[in-house]
DNA sequence: TAAACTTATTAAACAACTTTAATAAGTATC
DNA sequence: GATACTTATTAAAGTTGTTTAATAAGTTTA
């Protein structure tokens, strides 16, 4: 349960970041309405933070008929967040900071091999060394995660059910955060976008490992009972093609972009299911598979299987960049909960 | 964000309530471990439920070392629930303690009729002069529901777009809680089988107006973006049928209990779809729709098209006795809410 | 330009939960 | 059966947020 003064204190502690973030900068008042806390408790909070450079005062505020009053931001550079992406042939990671400028960026070789463990703990070492900031880090990995325990990596069998998150956690006492990819993506365009909570989305994409798809539904990502959610290959599609093997229509290797008529019929089908079981806000697909014509198409042969008016948002993205958005968001959300120092 | 003391209060004090209704009876010790509250607290709030009625002592403890510690437990009866079902021909009512015992059951005339609203309210008049320790009403409707207002309830304009919640929360002075009655099936099918919170649900029925499927997600309730979830008839799964077409076969009324190989099919590439697509746990059927041994043969067919050791839980449950768990538990939480007296 | 009015901030009294110490009520053992 | 040990409960002191009153710093107007 947790409700205790003690819990109080963080939630209003990362209530005053995340407004001060979200305006950019505020007064005390602003945040005290905004929050429902009172004045003197956001004062004191205030007074602190600028004590420890967390906040800064930028001036006051022309009159609005009284005492001017002085207005605060944050300061973006008090914490650093480092974004790591484990891929098959290479290790990106970024370095950025509380409003999501990357500060810097790089690559290292995969660590999905053998003893890579090692070589991911040394290449995050350095960049500490490099950026004492760093405050949170954020992985993102291309299987199945519960709670930071890498849960099912097909083909990475070294790291199968290695809890990632403790180990770095007790390793270099700085919060940690493992998350799959497709989850990472589907979360960053939910930030980046700016959607409100609670709203739900599809995230398509077709895998070297064929296509799949990740769900935000009511603002929470679904990971399924097995962790199999997503493996929309199998729905079965036509009186004996699935979805995976109607995108391949028998020829083998999949044709990308998604161009021919036989692809825009699976799609459209797949879209109508998704609308039909959880009527989703925004169905999302990659900017390098699918071109604005096309999804046009799409749009339009779903409609053959269910009422416009309930078709989602049809929308291109880069999937890449929100991957990078998501485990930012994820960063930072655990840089925002931290205590004060 | 509502992250004050007083918020502190309303949570501990439910947390009591739902602990002791959990555990049946608790001490004060037991209480405070599980809740994390400190003791103190947990004892001064006793204190004055004990006071109110609200909860009972029933004795001491045996030792086990030291001082005999005192046992309490929640009087059900403190408080009561009105559970209302809103159907086409028909209004069935409950009356219920706190801890599911219905004190009475009966049915009114439908008030799906013109003038109904105002039927309606006397009915509920009636029955809260009748037990006026009643709290809460919890209202199920044929229709899509968003906070308690009455969005879409086709064949019943009268009752469209009218905030039913906030209208006897005016009238009665007393929680209200307005449900779809599918939803209203899966939370009640959740909550009666005490599943932990955020697993995943599908409920699937054959409705007069085709079938149709609830779901949670995550332990939450999914609307949809226009509140057209669980329309599963549109879910395309054969060249040119899609799953209401599938069940129909073409011969118009449908077969009811299921029973038909080309319905078990249509059912088991539905199964396969939920599985591919957010992979719950459960998948639900009506006791007077679907027997065991097809249930059998459906998940046997499921297999063909995706990997059995994803495929859900199958079950059977009672729909009706659903629905009203779900009802129940929807105002029994109202009740737990509401602020020491 | 001084009095009246606004708005921001600080100070003091208050409320509510926690922590720690003290007390009460048992059990076990020499 | 007195002493040591356990466990439950109560009491007192400490934290932390809120409310309300007082003060500071502006603006407007007679």
């Amino acid at each position: 349960m947790n409700a205790t003064p003690k819990r109080l204190r963080k939630v209003i502690l990362s209530g005053i970041r995340k407004s001060l973030l979200e305006f950019g900068s505020a007064t005390k008042v602003e945040l005290s309405d905004k929050l429902e806390i009172s004045f003197p408790t956001i004062s004191k909070f205030l007074t602190q933070m600028e004590k420890d450079g967390e906040v800064i005062s930028v001036g006051l505020d022309e009159s609005s008929g009284g005492r001017r009053a002085k207005r605060y931001m944050y300061n973006p550079e008090y914490m650093l967040g480092l974004a790591i992406f484990l891929e098959r042939t290479e290790t990106n990671y970024a370095i950025f900071n509380c409003v999501g400028e990357v500060k810097e960026q790089g690559k290292v070789p995969s660590v999905l091999v053998e003893d890579g463990l090692h070589l991911l703990t040394t290449s995050i070492e350095k960049l500490i060394t490099a950026y004492p900031k760093i405050s949170s880090i954020a992985i993102g990995v291309p299987g199945s995660v519960d709670n930071g325990r890498i849960f099912y990596i097909p083909g990475y069998e070294q790291f199968q059910n290695f809890d990632l998150k403790g180990f770095y956690e007790d390793y270099f006492s700085i919060p940690v955060v493992v998350e799959n990819d497709m989850n990472a993506a589907v979360l960053g365009f939910h930030h980046n976008r700016r959607i409100q909570d609670n709203q739900s989305l599809v995230y398509l994409y077709s895998g070297q490992n064929g296509p799949g798809a990740g769900f935000m539904i009511n603002g929470d990502v679904v990971r399924g009972s097995t962790f199999f959610a997503g493996e929309v290959s199998f729905v079965p599609q036509y009186n004996d093609r699935n979805f995976r093997q109607a995108l391949e229509n028998g020829t083998g290797p999949k044709e990308v972009p998604i161009s021919q008529d036989y692809q825009i019929d699976a799609i459209s089908r797949l879209v109508a299911s998704f609308t039909a079981i959880i009527n989703p806000h925004t169905i999302i697909f990659c900017n390098d598979e699918v071109e604005e014509a096309i999804v046009e198409k799409i749009a339009l042969a779903s409609s053959k299987y269910i009422p416009s008016e309930h078709l989602p948002d049809l929308t291109i993205s880069d999937w890449k960049q929100d991957y990078l958005y998501g485990l930012q968001s994820l960063g930072l959300d655990l840089m925002l909960n931290q205590p004060l120092k």
